[in-house]
RNA sequence: GGCCCCAUCGUCUAGCGGUUAGGACGCUGGCCUUUCACGCCGGAAACACGGGUUCGAUUCCCGUUGGGGUCACCA
């Protein structure tokens, strides 16, 4: 079905079945791939915008083309400042950067009644006088018998003469009647829906506004899309604006409609399910690109890989290899990816960003001395946090002073006398260390001859010194924290608790 | 309901006629260990069903069932 040419461009694959029975002129090969992500601002960025835009971004990123973004603000009334604001926020925050300004596609409606009289003038396309009256006792009727709304054509080949006076008219595609419209979907495969099944949309309507399915496919052409990578939700649409294209003798951009994102029960994603803007991803300790690796996994593969860079993913995106089944969203499997990103995060610029979150949840700054511990001793605090939250909160045994909670285990093991006992040996022997001696071995050395001394075992003691330091009955290696912390600071926490 | 799409462990998926059906998350047994993680080793867990085609179907075809999408002078 496919075969490889020599272009101008190198080789590149073409689909000859596309040139039948559109009659197209394929020329997409020499030219430069641009794809487009194309939000209406009528909310924030949720994680299907997201990953239609991370697809978008890296197919052309992977071809060497342009990403464009472009918001369809046509629906005046739902569009809104502050979403477009969370869209470009988030876009950022994934790092998926687009090429040029964003287009605003309310600013080319005169261009779209251009073409809506081109396409009347060319006999593509014709005007309705249909009242809203008349559409509306249409629809009764069709339900009436069961059956789906279809405009019926009556005014597609009546005389203009008729025209009723002082009604304004919408345009509408004179759409073929017979035949199938095909499309090729670089993921779904080839589709192909009745034209009987389609009516004459409307194109402009009557107070001269352009439809969505008009805007869509003048911006795409103008834009120079090539490729339309959006949500399956577009199939059915795909076949009208193809008719347009068609109409204007326009080239078809190819399209893939990658499937939806639903909720872990297998419905709709909702925003009980997660269907958040991707700021709230941001906001549970999520790293971009540990959303993004994620988002990359959920409808497509590389074999058994589950881990991408920016550059294998570029590298090996393709189309194809996108699932054709709607994907559950795991929030689940996302955080042990975020937990992945985490571990092999760099420790200095980690550091600043849990230092800076945590001066925020605190409201205070740290002092250098807690900023040096906390990237001293972050390296082993990392594995054991899946999200930059859990990284901040054990992060906090670092801050100077007593801790302000014990929890509940940690109680209960300072609640013991032997513990205490314990405890108050250890404080003594930790005591007699020089400061010049205050390191993660001889503390270790110290501490496992006080257990040797007093016959017990490591952890006997361990635990309650833990307890004292951290707070709690888990932490990395006590003779690390107690190293890190510094002489001073871990005597002064023992004595909080021996007090 | 019409039209369109989809169907492998609970979830994300590999597989593209012959495999002990592989990996990841989660669950679970163990090892490591001062605790908790990390890490390592092991385990349970799937081809929706029914017909074909074929020497042979998870894989190709048809149907059933089950999901999903879409049916505006919204986008």
């Amino acid at each position: 079905m496919q075969k490889e040419v020599l272009t101008s461009a190198g080789r590149c694959t073409v689909y000859p079945h596309l040139l039948n029975p559109l009659d197209l002129t394929w020329n997409n090969c020499a030219m430069k791939i641009v794809t487009r992500f194309a939000p209406s601002p009528t909310g924030f960025l949720h994680i299907g915008g997201a990953r239609t835009a991370l697809f978008n971004w890296l197919f052309a990123r992977r071809h060497s083309g342009a990403f464009k973004l472009r918001i369809e603000d046509t629906d005046r009334k739902r569009s809104t400042e502050p979403a477009i604001a969370a869209i470009l926020d988030g876009l950022d925050w994934l790092g998926l950067k687009w090429d040029g300004d964003p287009i605003y596609q309310y600013s080319q409606s005169e261009r779209h009644r251009e073409v809506a009289e081109m396409m009347l003038a060319s006999g593509h396309a014709y005007k309705c006088y249909a009242t809203p009256e008349e559409l509306q006792a249409m629809r009764e009727a069709a339900s009436a018998e069961g059956k789906r709304f279809r405009y019926d054509g009556r005014w597609r080949d009546r005389d203009p003469s008729d025209a009723p006076k002082g009604i304004a008219p919408a345009i509408r595609l004179k759409a073929p009647e017979t035949g199938d419209t095909v499309i090729v979907d670089r993921v779904q495969g080839e589709v192909r829906v009745a034209n009987k099944e389609l009516d004459d949309m409307v194109l402009l309507r009557a107070d001269g506004t352009p439809t969505y399915m008009l805007a869509v496919v003048v911006d795409d052409h103008d834009m120079g899309v090539t490729h339309v990578i959006r949500g399956d939700d577009h199939l059915n649409n795909a076949f009208r604006q193809a008719q347009v294209f068609m109409a204007m003798g326009w080239d078809l951009p190819e399209f893939a409609h990658i499937p939806l994102i639903h909720g872990p029960d297998g419905s709709k994603l909702s925003k009980r399910h997660g269907a958040l803007g991707v700021d709230a991803y941001r906001d549970m300790g999520l790293l971009p690109e540990a959303v993004r690796n994620y988002l990359l996994r959920l409808g497509w593969s590389y074999g058994d890989q589950e881990i991408f860079s920016t550059e294998e993913a570029t590298a090996l995106f393709d189309l194809e290899a996108v699932n054709r089944a709607p994907a559950r969203f795991d929030l689940v499997k996302l955080e042990s990816v975020n937990a992945h990103y985490l571990r092999e995060s760099d420790t200095e610029s980690l550091a600043a960003v849990v230092i800076k979150n945590l001066e925020k949840q605190i409201q205070n700054s740290l002092s250098d001395i807690e900023k040096v511990r906390i990237e001293r001793g972050l390296p082993s605090l990392k594995p054991r946090a899946k999200t930059l939250i859990d990284l901040v909160e054990i992060s906090k045994i670092y801050i100077s002073g007593a801790p302000k909670a014990l929890t509940e285990k940690a109680g209960k093991i300072l609640a013991s006398e032997v513990s205490i006992t314990l405890l108050t040996r250890v404080r003594a022997d930790l005591g007699n260390v020089e400061d010049s001696d205050w390191t993660e071995t001889n503390i270790e050395i110290l501490l496992r001859d006080t257990a040797d001394s007093e016959e017990v075992k490591l952890g006997n003691l361990a635990q309650p010194l833990r307890a004292a330091l951290t707070g709690s009955d888990a932490s990395p290696s006590l003779f690390e924290v107690a190293t890190i912390l510094g002489k001073e600071e871990t005597l002064l926490r023992i004595d909080a608790v021996l007090a």
